[in-house]
DNA sequence: GCTGTGTTTGTAAGCGCTTACATCCCGCAT
DNA sequence: ATGCGGGATGTAAGCGCTTACAAACACAGC
């Protein structure tokens, strides 16, 4: 609230002072609508005025004020975004595909993040909205029925990344299906005939990838018949060295699992470091397996079996996506499943035998 | 450009649509300007009548248009941060922490990316001016010397992060000595009895981080009375691989170093890797070092040496500075040096001694 | 020549908010 | 009573832009 000379009149022009839109229409010897029309529909102009225009434009070196513009136009051409946290490599990377291509249409990125916590994304969404963001890109379908409400009464398209469940959600999606994957790569570890499985998981309380991963264990367990018993899940949150805490404590229990099936693969680099630590050769005594095959997954040693997600492509795509509704002011589009595929390392071997439970 | 109904009166109040200042002010049966000042100045009106407004604002959910108050205002609360890649988990850490500490002050944050494109970065912060960032963030000093005049004539706040040097740039700086660190951690290396260094480093030419580490690197090299040729330098792009590719194309020179200085953890780790595939055991064969410690640094094995980076306090803190600057509309404000420390890990070792150049 | 059609440009009314300034009101000293 | 100081509130003029609508003009067909 520095009160300092605010009031003093903006110099313009010639001195480099911020030039308007009159200042322009003045130098050409147009109307300012003639000028705005030469910025956003140039073709609604004749050739020859419209040379005259840009070259006042040039001249003083005008750029419109965004404020005006969107207060005028009811649309700012931003596009917000509010994800859990950038430090995590997926959300970093799939943020700055979505940056690119959102560059590229000419829009621009406002960002938010949630530190996984329901109440602050709550707030962030509509503080986003309050700024005039023209869409939003959220990840994951976990999310208070209001929102959703706020947003569809708002008119506010959004767009729902890291996750597709077209069925169950209101808004579309783009990403994979959590649970499926996790499953087959279940499948994968149960055919190496591991029967006793332990999972460490992210915190799934507001996190629907992070239950699905688990559910996907679970429907993978039951159909190869194990038992309750059979499966330890552990929550934690996000970290190397929470991962290794959880490896530890599974690896403690008077039964230990023969696999760690980890939500994610800094979870999972966590285990391998533990596992290290406590002289557990991996996949001789235990196998590992992550999620997301981040950079890191190939640089461990052994590298690290896990689920390739195309975390650029999304972000990309959903750039595409999001800009469309915009356009088309619509607040639906097809949700996208992006193929994410099992990458077969060297974390997870077959079950060793050391006297099956009981 | 889409002409859907745009005309339609927007739905008001009690249908859920964004309900305006002047809506606040008919409930609560006061004058626009109070409804203004019970938001910005609550102090400059009476408990009673406040009380009153903000009822009427919770009842209906008001929130303020932020395109009409930034243009009524001349501040929007924005600020504009132009860094190289979000997928460089320094510079999303930092950044993470700086949009916390935004957060908290009331900022928001609005991100663009240059991809280390000197013309990219130019465009980007032209911009963000436009979009009435209130102040910038921008990383290192390297720039035209127009951008900064242009900054200057907008009066508009910016601070240079992860570089210090306050006495050549105009821009003030929050981060640390890049040439001293490297120069403290060469010093280390020749003091374990190295005589031939390799020196990996990120593209110089639009980086003055990565130049002011070579320079490091030379600067002590010299001081130790090593020639030109015991000094290889080789520039590559950030990544892995090519981490990976400049260490052997190092190691295949004639007289290969027996310790090579990485511009940063991904380059070093990449040389890990290259070293290992080599059968060039670290540090036994070779020495290797890094510069940022990033989690990686100490997940790889042998634990990287490196130089720790303190990317979270410097997003913080970096916070609180430029908000102060453009709190008291300053377009300076005292640089700030942070620590950086050597982390002494396994990867450096005595060089060993294989018959000396010659 | 007149009307009708289409194209180009200008006029001016906002968009929703902030804020300088005017007004009102109340208590208090005169 | 009268006048004055000062806090609380209202009035209204923008902030810089977009855009509906009007005006002006060119040219075709009749």
């Amino acid at each position: 609230m520095a009160q300092n000379g605010n009031r003093a009149p903006p110099r313009r022009g010639a001195s480099g002072g911020p030039s308007k839109l009159a200042d322009v229409a003045r130098l050409a010897g147009v109307s300012t609508a003639t000028v705005s029309r030469c910025l956003n529909e140039p073709e609604r102009v004749q050739a020859r005025t419209r040379e005259r225009v840009m070259e006042a434009v040039a001249q003083l070196g005008y750029r419109p004020n965004f404020s005006a513009r969107a207060l005028a136009a009811r649309r700012t051409g931003t596009i917000g975004a509010v994800i859990p946290t950038m430090e995590n490599a997926i959300f970093a990377r799939g943020l700055q595909a979505f940056q690119e291509e959102l560059g590229r249409r000419g829009y621009t990125l406002l960002v938010a993040s949630s530190s996984y916590r329901e109440d602050l994304e709550e707030e962030e969404i509509r503080a986003l909205a309050a700024r005039g963001a023209d869409g939003l890109l959220l990840i994951g379908h976990h999310r208070d029925e209001r929102i959703v409400d706020f947003l569809a009464g708002q008119g506010l398209p959004a767009l729902v990344a890291w996750a597709y469940a077209p069925r169950e959600a209101r808004l579309p999606s783009i990403g994979f299906d959590n649970r499926r994957c996790m499953t087959r790569l279940a499948e994968a570890v149960l055919a190496q005939g591991h029967r006793r499985i332990g999972v460490v998981s992210a915190q799934t309380a507001a996190n629907d990838r992070a239950r699905d991963r688990v559910e996907g264990v679970r429907m993978a367990a039951r159909s190869a018949g194990l038992g309750e018993d059979d499966l330890a899940v552990i929550e934690t949150t996000y970290g190397f060295d929470t991962g290794g805490v959880a490896f530890r404590e599974l690896m403690a229990r008077p039964a230990p699992p023969s696999a760690v099936m980890c939500g994610n693969d800094v979870l999972a680099v966590g285990a391998l470091r533990a596992a290290r630590q406590m002289d557990l050769p991996v996949p001789d005594a235990v196998s590992v397996t992550g999620f997301d095959d981040v950079e890191l997954a190939t640089l461990v040693d052994p590298p690290l079996t896990t689920v390739h997600v195309p975390h650029r492509e999304m972000g990309r795509r959903a750039a595409e996506m999001l800009v469309g509704m915009v356009a088309e002011g619509s607040l639906s589009c097809p949700s996208v499943e992006l193929g994410a595929e099992i990458r077969m390392r060297a974390t997870l071997g077959p079950a060793r035998d050391r006297g099956s439970p009981r």
